[in-house]
DNA sequence: ACCAGAGCGGAATGATCCGTTCCAGTGCTA
DNA sequence: TAGCACTGGAACGGATCATTCCGCTCTGGT
């Protein structure tokens, strides 16, 4: 590997950890159920470098989809030092969006058996998504028929808008999270069609496969 | 085939030609991979009737494809009808979500080389929908910042909506569709954030896989 | 009553793909 | 300079699928 200004085998070593992860989260974001391979060359690496950190794709899948809650997890908190409510609330979800954290949470669910760590940080993404969206509900500026697991669903169809560039997909996600932000908020008369989501009910996802 | 009260082959033959299309559409949207042995177990026959039918998977794919196009186009049409601009517009859109004719058309893309006819299709597509646009712009009721192609990213967010039960996929669809179409009327002050989408920016998809 | 053949179910085939293992280097580091 | 931490990438073996093939069933014309 022809890797110019070498400071040594250890310094080559630390880059790839990175880089690794990052050609990893680039190449299942675009296609979960993608080969191994992919990630390896994407990263310009031997499938061994890979091996060496990950003892199977299940790990590293893992690893993606945890470090993608804890991003959640983070945002969430950190939202919740915002004073107004309503802006909590979109920010978050504006911050969430761009960090591309729902595909590597939920698309990646089901491609590998989620451990006890896990489930206890879903859940606690869950009761900080709640608390946002009841602190959003204090401002009255949210629609009274709006629920918490909108969140999840409005989220998953940002996820939905995909192109090559990923600055451009950034931009494109905020303009359809606007409009759909819009809809969330109060104002309108009309109420919004059919029952509302149920919590879990997008949940089919996390069967084994 | 145990089937009771047969009226001959021919009336079986008859009978699977709609099976087997309207087990591939359900197995194929759910899943643009599948095996088409999933299909034909779906159809509740062998392999052998889905090959009489079609010389390839391929085939299958491009049929299914075209069909949703058409009925983009025959649901377009059909909007055109409606006097009020703003109705069409909506009102298609609805209808096609319903259709779940979205991931028809363009997730399957890429999985199958497009025939000319397709092609022509697509464009007559392309021109409806903007009729369609330029009608409800007429009414005055849409945003000012919205395009055209705000139509194609907004069925892509629905149909990124789904569960398992499809009557329950289609309630929620309708919901979310609800909110982006509120955020695409006009009424708010704000615009809506970033440079709009560019036709054919979504159109990636089409290259050979 | 009979039989040619349309249709069919599903096993067999052959190709491809992919996760994982293995090995022969390579160049620090002590 | 010996040893070792790391690496690239070929090789392996299992799994998955599209497609083909074969033997059977039933039917419609005679």
């Amino acid at each position: 590997m022809p890797e110019t200004a070498l400071p040594g085998r250890r310094a080559q070593a630390a880059r790839n950890d990175f880089v690794i992860l990052d050609a990893a989260r680039q190449v299942f974001l675009v296609d979960p159920k993608a080969p191994i391979s992919h990630v390896a060359e994407r990263a310009g690496v031997g499938i061994s470098a890979l091996y060496r950190r990950y003892p199977s794709k299940e790990f590293l899948l893992c690893r993606l989809c945890h470090d993608g809650l804890r991003t959640f997890i983070a945002e969430a908190e950190a939202a919740d030092e915002e004073p107004d409510g309503w802006t909590a609330l979109t920010g978050f979800l504006g911050r969430v969006v761009d960090a591309d954290v729902h595909s590597l949470t939920v698309h990646l669910a089901g491609t590998f058996t989620p451990t006890e760590e896990m489930g206890a940080d879903a859940r606690r993404a869950n009761e900080l998504s709640a608390g946002l969206f009841a602190r959003a509900r204090g401002t009255g500026r949210l629609r009274h028929d709006a629920v918490t697991e909108d969140i999840g669903m409005i989220l998953e169809c940002c996820a939905a808008i995909r192109v090559d560039d990923a600055e451009r997909t950034a931009e494109l996600r905020r303009r359809y999270l606007a409009m759909l932000v819009e809809g969330l908020e109060a104002g309108k008369d009309r109420d919004l069609p059919g029952p509302p989501p149920r919590p879990g009910e997008m949940n089919g996802r996390w069967r084994p496969s």
